[in-house]
DNA sequence: CTCATTGCAAAACGTTTGCACAAAA
DNA sequence: TTTTGTGCAAACGTTTTGCAATGAG
């Protein structure tokens, strides 16, 4: 990974930024990157909000709402995929195949052009399915070796 | 059957607010509600903001979050439907029938349980695709909103 | 040294709420 | 009349921005 060029000047701030961004392993919340970037050198929100705004209009990053009204953000160079929310876990996954076949200019019936798509499915992710009481009940959160997302 | 509940008493106000939203073909933003319902009678937007809340709590209307990051309002008694909204005049359809085949349980790559999901297509809705000049001319239903998405 | 970047606080937004008045019932 | 509902403006929470100070190059 290039080591992100962002503005001018590499302070600690943007390193904290990018560095909690980079070790995410799926998209992150306003708050989330304030709270861990803060962590690691003190920062202030608004320079939070600086940097992701930088970041999205570099491109190099890219906002993702899902249905909940929760804005995260994650890796712009991921291409088009569709995500996925554990209902147990709430963690978010990028998903590597889309199940959608509909190609580019589809008609759908009431005579709607589809050109593209966004979506987000529900449901449980491996992790949750391999764990005790993976039915319709949810239990408290694990998944030690990953970010939990919550709202 | 009363179609509308809502509080104690019928007022304008209130009568406006629903007319506008029966008479939508999509889900409505609140923008766009307090502008139809200002059209009927004035209304201040705190209660166009009360109104919708409290046909929230009464069920009656559930929020619709697009991945544009906008909230409409739409009846609650649908059921199951995705939404397409179109990138000429962004009004956002309802539509009929899902284009996502797969049944509730399905495990796709990664080892995901998929139970449900939230889709919004996007293209070019039956309107638009017929009025070739650009920009809408053709439909009475509503008023188009400067609004753009892709992806 | 320069000037991009930061922090703070104020401004800007969209939404909610307190209060006094208007108006259903 | 009683009491809900409304409008206004102030309050809110979140994001943006003006400005002086800081610090990277």
């Amino acid at each position: 990974m290039k080591a992100t060029s962002l503005g001018q000047r590499q302070t600690r701030q943007r390193d904290a930024i990018l560095q909690v961004m980079a070790e995410a392993n799926g998209p992150l919340s306003t708050p989330e990157i304030f709270a861990l970037a803060k962590k690691v050198i003190p920062v202030g929100i608004a320079t939070v909000y600086r940097t992701i705004n930088l970041l999205l209009s570099a491109k190099e990053i890219q906002s993702v709402i899902l249905p909940s009204g929760e804005t995260r953000y994650e890796s712009a160079n991921l291409g088009h995929h569709d995500h996925f929310q554990c209902r147990k876990c709430s963690h978010v996954y990028d998903l590597s195949v889309c199940p959608l076949h509909l190609a580019s200019g589809t008609i759908i019936p009431g005579g709607f052009v589809v050109e593209s798509h966004e979506m987000t499915l529900y449901g449980l992710c491996p992790d949750c399915m391999n764990t005790k009481g993976n039915g319709k009940t949810s239990s408290p959160k694990k998944s030690p070796k990953k970010h939990t997302h919550q709202h």
